[in-house]
Parts: structure tokens; C-alpha cells; sequence
DNA sequence: GTAATCTTGACTGGAATTATCGGGAATCGT
DNA sequence: ACGATTCCCGATAATTCCAGTCAAGATTAC
């Protein structure tokens, strides 16, 4: 795979939209204010969004007083999703595609497939939402020890 | 992390290791032998055979009718053992350490830490016996369908 | 019109990956 | 003892990938 900079941002960059957005419902947020409060460098989340945006998973407005909103709840975008717009589909070795007879020999593949599965099971299931409500819950309250 | 070439070469090794003690126990095998067999780089097995036995997983002996064993029963050795052995710990966002508040905010980063929980757990649970046990049944029955 | 903001593509420096090369050291069979 | 064989090790090279920067263009609000 590997999961890259570029999707590691981008769900900490969504976390902060989705934050600003429940403070100010409909207003586009500039990607400015997102890199300066996470201390992410403004050029690169550019990137960064061009291909959120293609993947739908956020809407941009130019402009003046323009800005990027999340196309869909948080609660529907899935880390999943994230990383693949941002770095494609994360396998662990690149050999879950049809090629690994070649290359692992199928006995040894499969190994490698069920790894990527469980990454797969662990990214689906957690949504930009969800990491909203952790970084709350470790704000506002109990620091949540390490289970 | 990343899972290389190294450590693919490495697992795709061991289990062909495995297969000729088998058939002829106690001999060591040479190292030509497997890369010829499975169509792999042998000055490049050589680096990789190298860091397996710094770690205790094969067993060397020089010299002419020399070559590698296991150093253990192919069922006591995980997948996970021969990628730490050859990449290090398999973190699919290298946030998992410690130094996860700069990077990730600990809100995010948590799904990181889960995904690799999740990894270590696959490729913990295989063993190297296990990858030689489902090479045998690809080759020598039921085609085994994927599930 | 002008300033703010997104949009796009090219570019770069550095690091990691994937090897290859060349020789050295131990061991075995004779 | 000797030579073939095999592991052992460090240096080096080619390639690819990554993270980030730069520069110019398009669109919108006011």
C-alpha cells in the first residue's frame, strides 16, 4: 500500500471540517484556517482536496468567502474511502489483484489477502464521525485510558 | 510500514524451505536451490537469509553441502515474525508509538493503531506451516474456490 | 475591478526500494 | 592439503516513490 501522508492528512483535515461545520452549519470553510489549526502545509492539503473533491467526498466553492463542506454527513464517510481516493485501494503487498499467482504463489497470497480484509474491515468501519466524537470525547472528558 | 519485496521473498522462501525438509529431513538446502525454483534474485535472498538468521528463524551451514535450515518447526513461525525480521513492525501509519499526538491528534490516529492491531493479528495467526499446508491443497486436490 | 479562494500541472530534493557486484570466510569431499 | 562449494558482507547503482513547493489560471463575492 501504504497508508501516505497525503490520506493521514486528509482525515485529520476532514475531522477539522466536520468540527467547524457543526459550529457553523452551510458556511464553506477555507482550507487555509484547516492547514493553519492542524499546522499542515496549505499547498499540499490543495492537493489533497483536488482529489477529495473528485471522489465526492467533499464540495468546493471558489471564490471569495469560498471553501470546501463535506458532500455527506460524517457520519457516512468511511476512512475507507479516504485512503483510497488518496492512495488507492491499501494492500499490504500489492498482490491481491490477480497477479499473485506470478509473484506469491497463491499459498503464500492468501496471507497477504486476509491481511488486507482486515485493514479493509478496520478502515470501513470507522467514519470521519466517529473520530469527531473520539477527539471529543478525549477534549472534554475522562482521558480514555489505552484499552 | 511497508510489507517489501524482501519480506514477500522471505515468506515465499521459508515455505519452500519447509517443503524440501520435508522430503528430506536434517539436510540443509542451499539457497540457489529455492531461488531457482521460485524464480527469485539469489544475491538478493542472500541479504534477506541473512536477517532471517540474525533473528533466529533458519539455521546456516558453510561450505560445500552446506545451506540453510529451520531453525524451528514451520508451524512455530509467523508471517508476522519474518516481516518484523525484514521490515520492522508492520504500522500501516507509523503513529503508533508514541509520538501519535503530534502527528494524528490521538483522535485520529486510533483508527491507525486499530488497522495495525488488526494486521498484527492476521499475520501473527499464520504460520509458516500453515502457508506449506495451503500450498498443498492448491496443488494436490480440490482447486479450493475462494471464499 | 479586485481581492480572495479554489484548480491544476509541473517540478524538485531526498529517501527508500530493489537489486547487483566483488570479494572474503568457512566447510566438505577427496 | 586442496579445490569446489556455499554462506557472508559491504559497497554501489538504478529506479521509483514521497512530501512538499512553485507558478499560473479560473471562478466567485463584494
Amino acid at each position: 500500500m501504504n497508508i501516505s501522508m497525503k490520506s493521514r492528512y486528509a482525515v485529520r483535515a476532514l475531522t477539522e471540517l466536520t468540527e467547524r461545520e457543526q459550529v457553523q452549519p452551510g458556511k464553506p470553510v477555507r482550507l487555509g484556517d484547516i492547514a493553519d489549526s492542524r499546522d499542515m502545509p496549505l499547498q499540499f492539503l490543495e492537493q489533497v482536496f483536488a482529489s477529495l473533491r473528485r471522489a465526492g467526498i467533499v464540495r468546493s466553492r471558489r471564490g471569495a468567502s469560498g471553501g470546501y463542506s463535506l458532500a455527506r454527513p460524517a457520519g457516512d464517510i468511511s476512512v475507507l474511502e479516504v485512503v483510497v481516493a488518496l492512495d488507492g485501494v491499501p494492500s499490504p503487498a500489492e498482490c491481491t489483484q490477480g497477479l499473485c499467482e506470478r509473484v506469491d504463489g497463491c499459498g503464500a497470497s492468501s496471507v497477504w489477502i486476509e491481511a488486507q480484509q482486515a485493514l479493509e474491515s478496520v478502515l470501513g468501519g470507522t467514519t470521519i464521525g466517529d473520530l469527531r466524537a473520539r477527539e471529543d470525547a478525549l477534549r472534554g472528558g475522562a482521558p480514555m485510558y489505552q484499552i
